[in-house]
DNA sequence: TATTGTGAATTTTTTCACAGCC
DNA sequence: GGCTGTGAAAAAATTCACAATA
């Protein structure tokens, strides 16, 4: 095992075997090979054992990985032994979604704040939380110490609020509207364009009949 | 110009830059080159180039892209001259904000109905639709020709719905499950899972600080 | 025997750099 | 003079294939 630059790829792989160990596990199997993890997720088993192979020796020759004990490791090399806090910005339909999705708390990610700067919405309630004004978005940072922040206003004001979440500390954005984002690089960035994927099927679908 | 096989990195970005001459265009901007969408977008130039080559000659040497020629190239390319149905399939806090989101609307997908298996849900109102009983799927997709499926139930259920989808004639598949679907490959099928992304994230920042 | 870990080979993708053309 | 289109070069990612070993 070298350390190395770690391929984007191989980030989201991990990610995704994690979640297909999570449920492994829960069936209660103990030992699993590349092959099987392989089957699970839809790759060739040599990708899994070289994604492995960036972080350590995992496994046991002959035999295959420990579940339990593979799955700890995922989760640590993905940094999710912690729990972490993450804002909202932009209370739309989709942000007040994400605002009450399961899914990210499953996983260590507690949404502490929804700010909007529409009137209208400030002071309604999403489950546990009020959407508040913008103009909190320094103090909500500061006082749950979050580091994560969610776009999801519309393009025009994108660029506005990424830059108002670095001014606060947020060190990482998943963005959701459809502009990119110019932001010093040690901000680390992700775009997540929603009609981006339907796209890619149009495309796939379109020039194949 | 040759017509090979199209990396799928290449679609991606072909999506982003037709979003970012879409907003050129409405600022009335006649004529761009590699470089500005490069700027404008987060690539470089040559790979600007290189993957509008793939599909034809738009530019011209000296001068640039004619930024509406270009738009409507990659509206042709991508698939989007034609407006497209989609049903989606489970109706928690994300189905019923896609259901409602107005991004799809806007590039031509038209979600043509939202079905759940929860009696509670069945009859509430989205907007304009009634969410449905799941049964209702061969139906709702034969009578709206809808080709292309949201998947937004939980984990455990998700291949099944994903066969129904299959059986009920739908050829493309959103999949916003974290589970990895199992179908016949002609099928379409892009994985968007929402929490990966923050998982990504997560990894970034954890080995940076 | 079964399965990992990994160099080497292969394939894919990106970048370079410049001829060709407006 | 400026900018595209594209072969060639470089870099990156994946697959192959097998020695190592429980």
């Amino acid at each position: 095992m070298k350390v190395l630059k770690i391929p984007e790829a191989t980030v989201i792989r991990l990610s995704v075997y994690s979640r297909y160990l999570e449920q492994v596990r829960r069936k209660g199997t103990s030992t699993i090979s590349s092959e099987e993890i392989a089957r699970g997720v839809g790759v060739s088993s040599a990708q899994v054992r070289k994604d492995l192979a960036y972080f350590g020796d995992f496994g046991t020759r002959g035999v295959g990985y420990n579940v339990i004990e593979l799955y700890g490791h995922l989760m640590k090399i993905l940094g999710l032994t912690r729990q972490w806090q993450a804002v909202i910005v932009g209370a739309g339909k989709l942000g007040s979604a994400l605002a009450m999705y399961a899914g990210f708390a499953q996983r260590g990610f507690k949404i502490v704040g929804v700010l909007d700067s529409d009137q209208h919405k400030i002071g309604q309630k999403l489950e546990d939380l009020y959407i508040e004004p913008f103009e909190n978005l320094g103090s909500v940072v500061a006082q749950h110490k979050a580091e994560i922040g969610i776009i999801t206003v519309p393009a025009e004001v994108a660029q506005n609020v990424a830059e108002a979440m670095v001014a606060a500390g947020i060190r990482g954005i998943l963005n959701f509207s459809p502009r990119s984002l110019n932001l010093s690089d040690d901000i680390v960035v992700r775009n997540v364009d929603l009609s981006v994927n339907l796209e890619i099927l149009s495309f796939y679908l379109g020039s194949r009949k």
